[in-house]
DNA sequence: CAGTGGTCTAGACCACGAT
DNA sequence: TCGTGGTCTAGACCACTGA
């Protein structure tokens, strides 16, 4: 089984040429999955082999393949084998403010998180919860309106959709607010905005601010993502006629969730 | 200069813990990093004066200093040394669609784009024009609702705000739509959507859709990202009352934009 | 137990930038 | 010219997985 295997479809490598020998090797993989010549789940050739087709050392095989992992299109299982995977997955998760924010959600004891895991039938579950009184962040202060040093209350948990856990999120509530259910570990059906809700404020709108980057490792490890995989870093107010009510943030896994908005062009 | 180089803010690795030593080393920067005591556009010690401050082989180092950039911490230049940067830029422009879409900047002139790079005081440019006429993507077949060998008329192009690019565009009109300046180079003033409404239709709404990944090489390459540069890969249908005129696509620099929606909350 | 990927070493030679 | 990061080699030993 040894020695003769050689892969047709693998160009040659130019090692005379400007382009670096790992990139070279990276490229004929990356081309090969785009043509679907290997196609998701389907194992790459292990090191060694690699290392013999293209006649070169273990460590440039490992360049090349720790360059499509940082790209996000395979993955290594130690002792197993390196495989194709999808950028995003092929499940992710829409998430449509547009509708999860409505009223009669809340009135239905559906929360947001639920009206985006039901459109999957995915089961909602969290853990890490933590409840704290802490002086505000700052993008939290400037949000909520108050001085940084102000006091407030914070709900952060883990939230899971099925068997993968897809945000950490940390709910900032004003004091005055922070009573009954909206302190404790369960906020109950409907979610925040429906406690908020039946206190007698009427929610207007929020505004959401997203941004983009890669998660520190402390955030990798919580949401169990995969080398190649960025992170929405999002912040969402909740509005009253006249004041901003809770300030709401969470880090989305990027490969499991899709965002879609809706917006007037009047 | 050389020999005695001790940095007393470095902890001291242990070689024979179960975490790695290129992680112990990467958390200790990451540390000085986050503690502020190197901050962004601080060079960090050179490979060498590290390999002797750790005690260890160069590739280790290197490892090490290869993860802070695969997690967008630093940046290195060649033959000059590595350096702390932004994980999103300072300046990063900040995109509001519930603003940029609304008549009244068309009316002006103004491009949605115009319109964020006017609230940053940034010169908009544009190269790599392409114009054709395409078998329409499957993506952007379902969002105009036509099959997918139906002919679209497709302007990608590469934006510029000051002198970085930061957008790589694509915008797909139905044949009966692409007519007059709808087919030109320059989609003149106002863009897309003014000569849309200008032929007599009105826009109503439009979806927009986010998704969030790696780049490819080669818009690592056409956007000149960094290592550990994530981007969003954005959908926007514009929709009048009856049908989907427009599907316009952008792969938007991670590091240089923010997202920002309003939404109704009722 | 054989095969897989993960870590680390110690060297070599190179291209680039500042001086 | 010298210090910087970039590429590549050839080996060693390890931990994990599956048969």
């Amino acid at each position: 089984m040894h020695g003769a295997e050689r892969n047709p479809t693998l160009p040659d490598i130019d090692p005379t040429s400007d382009r670096p020998v790992y990139k070279q090797i990276a490229d004929a993989l990356r081309d090969q999955i785009e043509r679907e010549a290997l196609e998701p789940g389907d194992r790459l050739p292990s090191e060694a082999t690699l290392t013999r087709q293209f006649d070169t050392a273990r460590g440039t095989v490992r360049r090349a393949l720790a360059l499509l992992s940082a790209e996000g299109r395979v993955r290594t299982e130690r002792g197993v084998g390196v495989f194709v995977k999808n950028v995003v997955e092929a499940d992710a998760v829409v998430r449509q403010p547009y509708d999860r924010l409505k009223r009669h959600y809340r009135r239905q004891g559906k929360s947001p998180l639920l009206v985006d895991a039901d459109s999957r039938g995915l089961p909602v579950r969290q853990d890490m919860v933590e409840l704290a009184e802490v002086p505000a962040p700052p993008r939290v202060a400037e949000r909520l309106g108050v001085d940084t040093e102000t006091t407030v209350f914070v709900r952060r948990r883990r939230m899971w959709m099925g068997r993968t856990p897809t945000q950490l999120t940390a709910a900032y509530l004003p004091l005055d607010l922070a009573v009954g259910a909206l302190r404790a570990e369960d906020v109950g059906e409907g979610g925040t905005h429906a406690r908020i809700e039946e206190m007698g404020h009427r929610l207007t709108h929020v505004v959401e601010q997203l941004g983009v980057r890669m998660p520190t490792p402390r955030e990798k490890r919580q949401l169990r993502l995969q080398a190649g995989v960025p992170v929405v870093d999002l912040t969402q107010t909740a509005y009253t006629a006249d004041r901003a009510l809770e300030c709401f943030t969470a880090v989305i896994a990027g490969d499991r969730y899709r965002f879609e908005y809706r917006i007037p062009a009047e």
